[in-house]
Order: structure tokens, then C-alpha cells, then sequence
DNA sequence: GGCCGACAAATTGTATACAGTGAATACAAT
DNA sequence: ATTGTATTCACTGTATACAATTTGTCGGCC
């Protein structure tokens, strides 16, 4: 009924004028930047999600995105793209672009997978991991330890820690499998990391880890990495079913 | 206007005048065709790799391969970019991009990957079929029996069996990340099935896996499907070590 | 009142022009 | 001859104009 005068239906869900402000302050010319302007478009829609600024659902334009960040169609046209291939977005051939949404089901499906591939991450890790790889994984251990509530830090380290183990696992297919099933991630919303207690039993099993590498033990990597996995699904279940998120029926 | 033949300048490592008026022949203004330009070159790009029209380790630019598919540099590069998130190009910022080429060492990372994720599959796939999936694997075993020396047949009935199994399999993740691993296979050169022995096994073992998952014996049906991989490398690696080695062709 | 076709709006798909980057090359100075 | 510097060149990165396509809406017709 009511002619569509203009085209914001996520209006909700897109940041207004003072982050648009804040973002396109990237335009500085002398700057070294070094990145495109694909792959920043690339990291603000994934920031933008991950943060819930752009809310899960939500119907993306090219246009749309393009003047938010202030800049042409075509960097925001190859983002769009590639977070099509990482399966954040859904394509619809004509008509703009969904940011796709998991539900639990989906949600367990991803640990399972991650139940497969972590442990062996961890397991030829511990094959292969040389003093330098081993001092580092200590390194972020002891910063894991004096950052166990502030989840700002603790998150980019867990990050790291789990990248240090993939690249000593040597195996370019098991990274490219893993960051498959990782590009999902910001899909899930606020970390495990927020919740205190999930931190520290974390801590404590990325301890065990490195302790089982250290000991060449592929065996007991692999079941603590296992675990470790277990562990993030429960709390991320028992998250849910704990807050009074509720899935909305809309299509 | 839309001509079909443009300057077709500085080809270097292209695939040759014969290859490129068969390609460029897709203008017809009338086909249903739907499928965008962009798919068009990704496929194009990605079957002549697979073919060897374009040799691994070449070098190729958005212009030379816009003018071997007659279309403008747009579509390409988001073909590019899309072959460079499959990991079967490497970009290189400014310069263009190069096949990406695998050597043992890879094949030997991609198989071990794969023996994680396809026994997982098939294990899946057996506790969820039903008996529509079954009449489907079934019917597609009597085709490859009939089919055991046509390889040109086989090959697509090959990727039909995987494919049921993994959609099967009813996990989303678990499809990406061997999409991901799989991504890579046209780089792999000839397909085993060219070879009459090993396609006779791979069948009996297909079979196997059937049985097994009509059985609903998942664990069987994982052992099964694990064996497969395996003797899928084997092969692979004993036809690299028979016939000519060509690895070090070009820098 | 409901169905059907044409028109209009919105959005993507494609082409092309132009600017910026980095390597190769030519040239001058030592 | 060698090295340092300027120039050129091929190529990509980005913006923008235009074509194609889908969908929703409005009017007429049964």
C-alpha cells in the first residue's frame, strides 16, 4: 500500500550519519595505507556485523553501503562479493544481499566441524612445533593470564593462539578448512570471552595444550583441544538458552 | 553492440586463437543464458587451469584474459578475486596474479585433510538417509558400473556420489569446508578415474560405502570412506612417480 | 471484485575512463 | 664499468555512466 518512497527498510540497522562521519575519515591521501578500498569495505561490514550494527537478516545494497562508507560501488561490489564467498552474506541475483543468520542447529553443526579439525590442528601441531613456536605459544599464555577479564585483550590473543597452532600444523588445506568454517564466526554475536568463568577454564585448557606440544604428546593435544571445543559450544548453548534472546519469526 | 572479436593483443601464456573463438561465442542475445559474465569467466578460468589451457604457474592480467573471454575487465576481476578466495590464484597486488601450483607435499596435506572430513560425511550421511538418498547413490552406482571405462562419464557421476553424501550429511559446515579443500583439485591435473584399475576399486569401494550407509553402519561406512581417500592418494602419488615428471617446467 | 498486462522504480550487471602504483629501463655521473 | 636517478610502461584500483533485470503498482477488462 504505502508507496515505497525510499529504499531503507534496515534502516534499524545501519549506522547514521556519526559513524559515516567516523569511517570515511580514511580518505587522508598522504597516509601509507597500503589496503584497498575492497578490503576495507571488506573489514567495516564484517566489523559492522560482528558488532550488530548491521543486524543479522538485514538486506544490504551496493548504494546503500557505498555512501555509508563514502566510497564508489565497485570496492564496496568486490567486498560484497567475497563476503558472499565466506557465506556472511546471501546473494540474491537482483535484489541486494542478505546477511545471513544461524540458528542453534546451525550453530552445532559449526562445532562439530570444528570438533574435527581443531584437534587435529593441535595433534600435528604438537608433531611439529620447534622451541621458537612453543616460546611463542607461552608468550601469549602468560599475556592470556594478566588479561583474564579484560575480553578486549583476551580476544585478539585467543585469536592469535589459535593461529600460531594452525600454522605450525603446517597443512594449507587444514587452514583453508578451518578459516571456512571460522568465517561464520561473527555470525555468533558477543565472544565466550565476555563470560568470566568460560575465560578461565579456557585459559586453562589453552595451558594444558601447549603443555601436551611441548611433551610431543599429539594424543593429549588432541583430546584437550577437543574439549576445549566442547567447552565453547556449552557455554555458547548454555548462553543462549540462559538470555532472553529469542529467535524472531519474521521472515 | 557488443562486438565479439576485439584486439586480442599481447597474449603470452593464453590459451590459443582456436580456444578463444570457441569461448567468445556466448553473446546470443536471445539464450536464457542467467548466469552472470562474471560466472562465466570464473568457470572459463577455471576449466582451462583444469585443462591445462593454462598452465599452472602462469601469469595472467584482467586485460589479457578480458580479451580471450571478450568481455571488459569487470566481470574478470571478479572472477580473479573469486579464483583468488578459492586459493586458486595468488594475487599479487599491482602486478596481476599467478596459478597457484601444488607440488607432493600439498597433495599429501590435501588428502590428509580430506581423510578427516569424508569418512565424517559419510558417517553423517548414514545415520541420516533416507531411502530417497539410498535410491539416488544406488542409482548412481549402476551408472558408474556401466561407465567404468568412459571416464568422461564417470568423472561428473564421481562428484555426484560425493555430493549426495555430503548434503546427506545435512551439515553446512562440514559442505564448506571441503568445498574449500576441493577448491584446489583442478590444479591437480589429470582425475584418477582415467585410470581403469583404480576406477574399478574406487567403484567397489562406493559400493562399500552404500552398504553401509543403507546399513546405517556409520562406522563401517567412515572406515570405508577413509580407505577411499587413501587409495585415491596412492594412486596419485604413483602416477606422478611413473609418468614424466614435469614439475620443473618454468620458473 | 479479481485477473492481466504495461509501466515505473529500484537494484544489480557491465563497460570504460582515469588515476595511482611499482617494476623495468634508459641515462647520466662517478 | 658501476651505481644512482629519472622516466616510462604495464597493470591494477576506483569512479561513474549505462544497460539489463526483477518486482511492485496502477489501470483496464472480464
Amino acid at each position: 500500500m504505502a508507496s515505497r518512497s525510499r529504499s531503507k527498510r534496515a534502516v534499524r540497522s545501519m549506522p547514521d550519519e556519526g559513524a559515516l562521519q567516523r569511517i570515511s575519515a580514511r580518505r587522508s591521501p598522504a597516509a601509507g595505507d597500503a589496503r584497498s578500498l575492497a578490503e576495507v569495505a571488506c573489514d567495516e561490514i564484517r566489523l559492522a556485523i560482528r558488532e550488530g550494527r548491521i543486524a543479522t537478516g538485514a538486506h544490504l545494497t551496493e548504494v546503500d553501503i557505498a555512501s555509508w562508507l563514502g566510497m564508489s560501488r565497485t570496492p564496496v561490489r568486490e567486498a560484497m562479493r567475497h563476503l558472499q564467498s565466506e557465506g556472511l552474506l546471501l546473494n540474491q541475483p537482483f535484489r541486494g544481499a542478505l546477511v545471513m543468520r544461524l540458528d542453534g542447529e546451525d550453530m552445532r553443526q559449526m562445532f562439530a566441524v570444528r570438533e574435527l579439525l581443531e584437534p587435529a590442528a593441535a595433534a600435528a601441531c604438537a608433531m611439529r612445533a620447534g622451541p621458537a613456536e612453543i616460546a611463542a605459544l607461552r608468550a601469549i599464555l602468560d599475556e592470556e593470564a594478566l588479561a583474564l577479564d579484560n575480553p578486549a585483550a583476551l580476544i585478539p590473543l585467543n585469536r592469535q593462539f589459535h593461529d600460531i597452532i594452525l600454522e605450525c600444523a603446517r597443512n594449507q588445506f587444514l587452514s583453508k578448512a578451518i578459516a571456512a568454517v571460522y568465517a561464520l564466526i561473527p555470525l555468533l554475536g558477543d565472544s565466550n570471552l565476555l563470560d568470566g568463568p568460560h575465560a578461565r577454564e579456557a585459559h586453562a585448557q589453552h595451558r594444558a595444550i601447549v603443555d601436551a606440544i611441548e611433551r610431543r604428546d599429539a594424543v593429549r593435544a588432541e583430546a584437550v583441544a577437543r574439549e576445549h571445543v566442547r567447552h565453547s559450544l556449552e557455554t555458547r548453548l548454555t548462553r543462549v538458552g540462559g538470555s532472553s534472546v529469542e529467535k524472531s519469526r519474521r521472515k
